[in-house]
DNA sequence: GACATTAGTCGCATTATGTGACTAATATGC
DNA sequence: GCATATTAGTCACATAATGCGACTAATGTC
């Protein structure tokens, strides 16, 4: 996609925020943006993004600027809020970003035009990109405790050591693998399958799926120690 | 507000449910639609909302259609999302939603036009507005852990057990005196006034005020037991 | 002064968590 | 084959958090 003629402004975009885990981080998909020659050299990605065409609904729109970008995967995919500051490289007043989350090794890309970069190893993004960025992996992570964000990012089926380095990506720090393992365990969150896997060195690890729903209501205490 | 006429449909309005302690659950600022007289008589209630008047930031509009609905009230707002299936009263085809927590004892309107209503005693609504509702509901109770969100609904100084009451009547649940206090005091989080509310009968209570934020940063392990 | 009512605390049983050390199963080097 | 490295998975025990009933404290009402 080339710059677009002094675009007339759009009401408003749908920005997908796509994740994925890549060598023990999150990396995300950016799209670039017109061939480096116009004035603006410094900012050469974008955060992919689309606008309506007619009366499409806000989730089909992400799944379509998710499926351009990525080129299949329906992943799984949620909003993340509205953001009117600053400008926007498709001219829209309003951006509604969303989240996707991609799972490991399942990371494509549609055309030479994508690209996924690891978080660490960003190129330059405008302001209000970037604020965008940061507040969508701030979104996941607060919902790790509440919503299956960290299976999202991984295959149906999965190791448990694999769990946990999800886990400690997210979280930022490491985690005690015998603790990790009981709570899990006292969940019920994930089933045994009767698959194994040999990764070279070391014994196998057993392969896990998450478990059916179990609709398990938390009865206990408020924890007010993460209160920020 | 009187019917538009037959409105050109706006790009997106802002829309802010607000919320207050009422009667041991919670209540919400509804807006008078219309005088009754029109042929849709069963939906005389919507959500305040606002639309743009020109290059207004998102904030800026929800801190508009607060003052307007409650006539003052600086409340603590936090965005909840995009939604854009369904009507809406504007004839907008999006609702970027706003939730406000009015402190107890605060809620007030700037007219007639307006109302609070108990949850459990909701007038009609439509579709959208029944499940934006529903949705900034969720969005504070999925957000009692992370953020001061039951501190909003106080006043600056508060007795322990109208804090446990809002944790009560946000989680739905009721909570055990002993273990509520103990990990209140165990986090912190609040800190002692020397002053006293005689409520009438029992003996009077201390109020408390929260306490300037510590940083404390979660070193425990993940739990596993509330996803869902 | 007996009683009702609400605030606030204590002690102990139970459960959850942190942590290091252990065993198990595989690959590699010699 | 056998020692060693590497990763998976478990155990046992110490410490910390939580559930919960019973207690004391301070007020108003009769």
């Amino acid at each position: 996609m080339s710059r677009e003629p002094r675009a007339r402004r759009q009401p408003y975009s749908v920005d997908v925020v796509a994740l994925t885990p890549r060598d023990n981080e999150l990396a995300v998909l950016l799209e670039r943006r017109g061939d480096g020659a116009g004035r603006d050299k410094s900012v050469r990605w974008v955060i992919p993004w689309t606008v309506s065409k007619s009366g499409e609904g806000l989730t089909e729109l992400s799944q379509r600027a998710l499926r351009n970008s990525t080129g299949a995967a329906t992943t799984w995919t949620t909003q993340v809020g509205a953001f009117s500051d600053g400008p926007h490289p498709g001219g829209s007043e309003l951006s509604i970003l969303y989240v996707a989350l991609v799972p490991m090794g399942q990371a494509t890309v549609s055309s030479e035009n994508f690209e996924w970069f690891r978080l660490s190893d960003l190129p330059a993004l405008t302001e209000r990109q970037s604020q965008m960025l940061q507040v969508s992996v701030a979104a996941v992570r607060d919902r790790l405790d509440l919503y299956p964000v960290a299976f999202k990012l991984l295959p149906a089926t999965f190791t448990l050591s694999e769990l946990q380095h999800i886990y400690e990506l997210l979280l930022g720090r490491r985690l005690h693998k015998a603790s990790f393992r009981r709570a899990l365990a006292a969940a019920a969150l994930v089933e045994p399958t009767d698959e194994w896997r040999s990764e070279g060195r070391g014994r196998p690890a057993q392969l896990y799926s998450l478990g059916t729903r179990k609709r398990r209501r938390g009865k206990r205490g408020v924890r007010f120690d993460l209160l920020g």
